[in-house]
DNA sequence: GGCCGATGGTTTGGGCCCCAACTATCTTAT
DNA sequence: ATAAGATAGTTGGGGCCCAAACCATCGGCC
């Protein structure tokens, strides 16, 4: 398990690579499609497509590594800008982290409910918390980090150095211009 | 924001790209962090984060744009899947779509409900189904494709025709290799 | 001081996903 | 033939996400 050494294999993945490469289906003996290719269409060109498979894919790999330490990656990304910002509301987290301030609202109390992250109320504004991560949580966050960073050299090697930088510059690019 | 005139403004985005640039979040008065700019700490160089960033902002863009056709781009990816490959079975969908089986059951469920697939039991095997798209679903399918290629040519723009071909490739070499 | 609109957080309802367990069916080896 | 193993699809439980409705509190304005 990661959990497994490779779980049975959703992975058909490894041999084709979403291209109209060659992925070998075998439609069963009479398949209607005589074709024994997967046929991707326009999907195989598009960016959106290709965006979602990859990031499915990587999410899915962390989700294994992170779940060997208990934690999922939603977590870890929100401990780590809380980290990094001590004393941030979750409002300004939501923002940060790119998702709807509700969404906020289990994972902080999961958190705090862990011993990971500390909330308390401000004075001059009853209505906000004001976040910190307490020591139980620095060190949880660094056994996630130190799992990324496996995590991250992995998808390293898979992109090569040569393009890493434009890569991660392009995505930063669309999250923050899109619509 | 799409939907409304600029409630406010959930988009600190526009502004900031995630990066360490120049994000104001004004924590209140006496911010405990005295710091105005948001900090991602190593989240900001990391491939993971970003690409999760960016797919979801572009997930959520798509999600809006097909929406109006009363879609979503879930059912679209399946749809034109089994447009490409008439006869094709739930697994290999699943399987060419990176999804486990039984999150299609609901979808393909939909799309019958809808009558914009078909589902046939087959005589040799009567554990498989083989899926094909009818009239109305090429009909609908039709629409998304236009949809989806506004789409594709926002991001496209965002991304530049000059990195577009490798940047797709990595992509796919993320799906492809990744565990 | 009291009202109204804005803002921080929670709740509720719905979507999509995975995994493990289960049913029905097919295959294979005995 | 038949029992064991593989395979197609479904079901149930859990996770994470968003959007709209809802409280409580804050702030400005008269």
């Amino acid at each position: 398990m990661a959990l497994l050494g490779g779980i049975g294999d959703v992975s058909v993945r490894g041999s084709n690579g979403i291209g109209n490469g060659a992925a070998s289906l075998h439609r069963g003996k009479n398949g209607a499609a005589a074709d024994d290719a997967m046929n991707f269409g326009p999907l195989a060109h598009w960016v959106g497509f290709n965006l979602r498979m990859a990031q499915e894919a990587a999410f899915q790999a962390f989700s294994r590594r992170s779940q060997e330490i208990g934690e999922s990656p939603g977590r870890f990304a929100t401990l780590t800008l809380i980290a990094r910002n001590p004393g941030i509301s979750q409002t300004e987290l939501s923002q940060a982290a790119g998702r709807d301030k509700s969404s906020l609202t289990p994972v902080i109390e999961g958190l705090v409910r862990r011993g990971l992250v500390e909330r308390k109320r401000v004075r001059d504004d009853r209505r906000t918390y004001r976040l910190s991560v307490t020591a139980a949580g620095k060190k949880t966050l660094t056994q996630l980090t130190r799992c990324a960073r496996r995590h991250e050299r992995i998808l390293d090697s898979i992109i090569g150095m040569r393009d890493r930088k434009r890569f991660i510059q392009i995505l930063k690019k669309i999250a923050a211009e899109i619509e």
